[in-house]
DNA sequence: GATAGATTGTAGGTACACAAACAATCGGCA
DNA sequence: TGCCGATTGTTTGTGTACCTACAATCTATC
């Protein structure tokens, strides 16, 4: 290897940055959110207040933490994600009669009805993302990232 | 639609959050991340920081915004990754003679011994993070996410 | 040579993301 | 019944990530 050649050869041992899974991972994540914020439709949205929104309409009334395990959020995350929700007026929670620690977290009315008025910009979002790719090409990389989760 | 059937059925017009490639761009990029973070063998080292490094020391002495684009980072981000590593004597910046609003970087001796160091890590990182895919099925992941990005 | 437009780096603000530590509460088991 | 371990939610601290705005400086063009 000697001594450091550096720049245009052959980039010892091979490591290429651009070549790497967590390098491409972390650039396609990129591209993906900036393509959320032109499409949802709403600019104070975020992916993540989005996959909020989505969850709790699916799943009706959720805990805080239980609500992060099905948006793959930390509980500190979801904490600050809800936070910001309620104090828009798109949730609204009330404390569990049952468990004391707990909150219970549902939609308000407009936040029921952001979400149903911007579902099919969530497809149109996804549509975008995968614009790059065939039909063929979109089932494969679907699977593919599961199997990478 | 009638009256909100809620949970255990259709998930109003098929938009079902675990099948967004949003999302599981997110989740694999969690996943990358957390594993980069067991597997690099240093425990301050973030993945965005063995970028910057990784760059400096094959392409040589660059500026800070230069930097930030070939790793895919804004300026006000490579801002505070250059920040911290300069700040714990890995990077060194001295002012460019010729245009005096950069300032030239290059890794310091000890940051270009971690870098070395690190190299191989850096093979076993990727390795890690693609290991539930087969050799075949890696090819074809790296290939489409380069399309994604 | 003056000046408009682009580039470089910084600063302030918002929003994830996760680790660590914590108080309150629950559940099970002796 | 009493206690221990687990769970819930919060807080603090560090590190991305990007937007906007900004001052200093360069470059191209007149």
């Amino acid at each position: 290897m000697s001594a450091r050649t550096k720049r245009s050869d052959e980039t010892a041992g091979g490591y290429v940055l651009e070549d790497q899974v967590g390098h491409l991972l972390r650039r396609a994540h990129q591209r993906a959110t900036a393509v959320f914020q032109g499409e949802i439709g709403n600019g104070q949205l975020t992916p993540m207040q989005w996959a909020a929104l989505v969850k709790l309409d699916d799943e009706g009334p959720l805990s805080q933490n239980h609500l992060g395990r099905l948006t793959a959020m930390d509980p500190a995350t979801i904490q600050g994600v809800i936070r910001r929700l309620a104090k828009r007026g798109l949730i609204e929670r009330r404390p569990d009669t049952v468990d004391r620690r707990r909150s219970v977290l549902t939609l308000s009315p407009s936040g029921a009805a952001l979400v149903h008025a911007l579902r099919a910009n969530g497809h149109r979002v996804s549509e975008a993302i995968l614009a790059p790719l065939g039909e063929n090409e979109r089932k494969h990389a679907l699977a593919l990232l599961k199997r990478l989760g």
